[in-house]
This record gives C-alpha cells, sequence and structure tokens, in this order.
DNA sequence: AAACTTCGCAACCGCCATCCG
DNA sequence: GCGGATGGCGGTTGCGAAGTT
C-alpha cells in the first residue's frame, strides 16, 4: 500500500484491492467529526471500527476514530493536568511495570495510556536528559525517590491543606510501609519539603515491631519504598508489595516476608494535614539530609537546572558512600 | 518585534495477538 | 489450519503554543 500526504491534510491510500481509492482524512480532528463520532457512538455503540467510520460518514480510518474516542471524546477521559497524587502513582506502577502505559492506565481513572506516556516522556525523561542520565537507570530511579517523590508528596500535602475535603472524593490514596526502615538521625526534612508525619491506623497491623521508634517530635519514619494505591477502582492484581522506585537495595533481598509486614494505612482514615512522609533514608542518608541552603527551593523550580545540578551532586555523594559502605572500605 | 528554540500533546505508525469465517 | 479483519499496544512524529534570544 502506497500512502501521499497532501497539503489538504488528507491522503490517498492507493490500494490494489480498492481503486476507488477515497479520501482519507488525517491531522486534527474538526468538531464536526468529533459531532458526528460522539453521535454515532451514542446511538450504535463502539466496536467494529472501520464499519463505524464508514457507517458513521467519517472520512478516517477505524484506527482514527478508536483513538479519537478512547482518547479525547469518551465522556469519562479527565482532561487537564495530571494531580501530584496521579504523577505519584505513575512514578509507582512504572517502576514495577516499565512502559506498560496501557496497565498503568487501569490504575488511572480517566487518564489514557496516551497521556500517561506523555508525561513520562515529556516531563520524567526530560528530568532524566537534565541529569545527564538514563532514565531507565538505578541512579534516576534513586533521584525520583529522593526527590520528586517527596516534592509530589509535599504537593499532596498542600493541595490537601488547601482543599482538606477533596481526599474524599477523587484519589484517595493508601500508603503502605515497608518495615525495612532504618531510624533516621533526626533528619532536617529533604530540601524543600517540610516535615510531615505518617498517620498509623490502629485498625490495621501495628507498626510498633515494624518501625523503629520515632526519637523526636521532628523525625520522619524512614522506609525504602512508598506505595500509593488508588482506591478506585480497586483492582486485585494491584502488587500490594512495597514499593520501590528502585527496590535492589540489600535491605529488600534479606527480608523474605516483605509482604507481611506491609501495612496499609486506611484511605478512609487518612488525614492529609497529619499525613506523614516516609523519605527514603538509609543509613548512609545522612548527608542527603544535610543539604546545602540552596537545596531550599521555591514552589515551582525544583526542577530548574541549578536545581538539578544540586540536587545531583548530593546524590552523588550519596552514592559515593553507598558504594563504600556496599564495598566495605 | 521577529526569529529561533523548546515544549506538550494529539495523532499516526508498525507490530502483534486475537477473532472469525 | 489458514488468512483477513480487527483491536490493542508502545514508539514516534508533527505541529501549534509558549518561551527565549
Amino acid at each position: 500500500m502506497r500512502v501521499t500526504t497532501r497539503p489538504s491534510g488528507t491522503k490517498r491510500i492507493c490500494n490494489s484491492r480498492e481503486e476507488e481509492s477515497h479520501e482519507l482524512r488525517r491531522g486534527p480532528w474538526t468538531l464536526e467529526e468529533d459531532t458526528m463520532l460522539t453521535h454515532y457512538i451514542a446511538r450504535q455503540g463502539e466496536g467494529r471500527w472501520n464499519m463505524l467510520a464508514k457507517c458513521a460518514g467519517l472520512k478516517r480510518t477505524g484506527k482514527s476514530c478508536r483513538l479519537r474516542w478512547l482518547n479525547y471524546l469518551k465522556p469519562d477521559i479527565k482532561h487537564g493536568n495530571l494531580t501530584p497524587q496521579e504523577q505519584l502513582l505513575i512514578l509507582d506502577l512504572h517502576s514495577k511495570w516499565g512502559n506498560r502505559w496501557s496497565k498503568i492506565a487501569e490504575h488511572l481513572p480517566g487518564r489514557t495510556d496516551n497521556e500517561i506516556k506523555n508525561y513520562w516522556r515529556t516531563r520524567v525523561q526530560k528530568q532524566a536528559r537534565q541529569m545527564n542520565i538514563e532514565s531507565n537507570s538505578k541512579r534516576f530511579s534513586d533521584a525520583l525517590r529522593f526527590f520528586w517523590v517527596p516534592r509530589l508528596l509535599q504537593k499532596m500535602e498542600q493541595t490537601s491543606t488547601s482543599s482538606s475535603s477533596s481526599l474524599t472524593t477523587q484519589n484517595q490514596m493508601d500508603v503502605s510501609l515497608s518495615p525495612n526502615s532504618t531510624t533516621a538521625p533526626t533528619p532536617t526534612p529533604p530540601c524543600p519539603t517540610p516535615a510531615t508525619k505518617l498517620v498509623k491506623n490502629p485498625n490495621l497491623i501495628s507498626t510498633e515491631n515494624l518501625m523503629p521508634a520515632v526519637t523526636s517530635p521532628n523525625t520522619t519514619i524512614s522506609t525504602d519504598s512508598i506505595t500509593i494505591i488508588s482506591q478506585q477502582p480497586q483492582i486485585p492484581e494491584y502488587p500490594k508489595s512495597p514499593l520501590s522506585l528502585s527496590n535492589d537495595y540489600s535491605v529488600y533481598s534479606n527480608n523474605p516476608n516483605l509482604d507481611d509486614h506491609c501495612y496499609y494505612v486506611s484511605s478512609s482514615s487518612f488525614d492529609m494535614e497529619c499525613f506523614n512522609v516516609e523519605y527514603p533514608i538509609s543509613s548512609h542518608m545522612g548527608s542527603f539530609y544535610n543539604l546545602p541552603p540552596e537545596c531550599q527551593v521555591a514552589e515551582g523550580n525544583w526542577t530548574s537546572n541549578d536545581m538539578t545540578d544540586t540536587l545531583w551532586n548530593n546524590l552523588d555523594d550519596i552514592w559515593q558512600l553507598r558504594d563504600i559502605e556496599e564495598v566495605g572500605i
């Protein structure tokens, strides 16, 4: 099949079996086309897209109609920016499943695989480029864990404090913790996040034997993992294992019962105002909490080049310390 | 203000799996 | 079992908008 693009936005499909070679439109959909497609699906339902395209009088391929419907016209599609909760969930799920966009999209109601894929490529991978590292590398996943995730959690908190009732509607989250905590050395929160607290749910597994005692009011409980679980819909196969924006730390491999120790904060008792963020703190993370003042950045510019340079330098220090510990020097 | 660059995202493409006659 | 039609997925492209020089 030969395809020739035309300036008019249509292309001629030359097919030996289809000598009538009708014009097929390409490019952006017009309002009229959207209306035709929407009305047709409202009457006849979706599916059989090639047939649908013809019957609806659309000069589009079935695939194009399907894509337009699923990614844009379908009534339950959410438009607009991804919320911090959704972003966090994407980071989480991508760390588990990789580029399985449709699978990830299943856990974000109203969001399409295309949108998530675009988010990853334009935002997340951009960050990796700025840091001059591979987006699928361990270093980058560490960067996500140590800086991006806390940042998103901070945004979530800010959002919740400004509209505390919003959590009862969309995107209710659970935070699950792995037990592999180490006591943080009375850390100041990682930049630029203020300290937040974790709410323990007494109705669920007691964490007293899982979490080291907190040593001061400003101490955050630490963990190597944060899992955000979308509550709607409940999807059985959602992994309950402790999360892992990067999960190759030895503490994981040394703990075969990790799942047993995982605990969940019920969304019904989820109080964002005293929501406790667990920052990933390992024993070598002391330096992480002694970040220089320049790390304290204002809202909105944490991804600037200066910022990433600073963060990156600190991550380098952390990794060096980790390497030294692992090698036992 | 114009030229240029970067960004964000809708849409397309190619491949693969499944369905169905 | 075979082959065409269809649907679904992940990767890529093209273009308008926004930002920068």
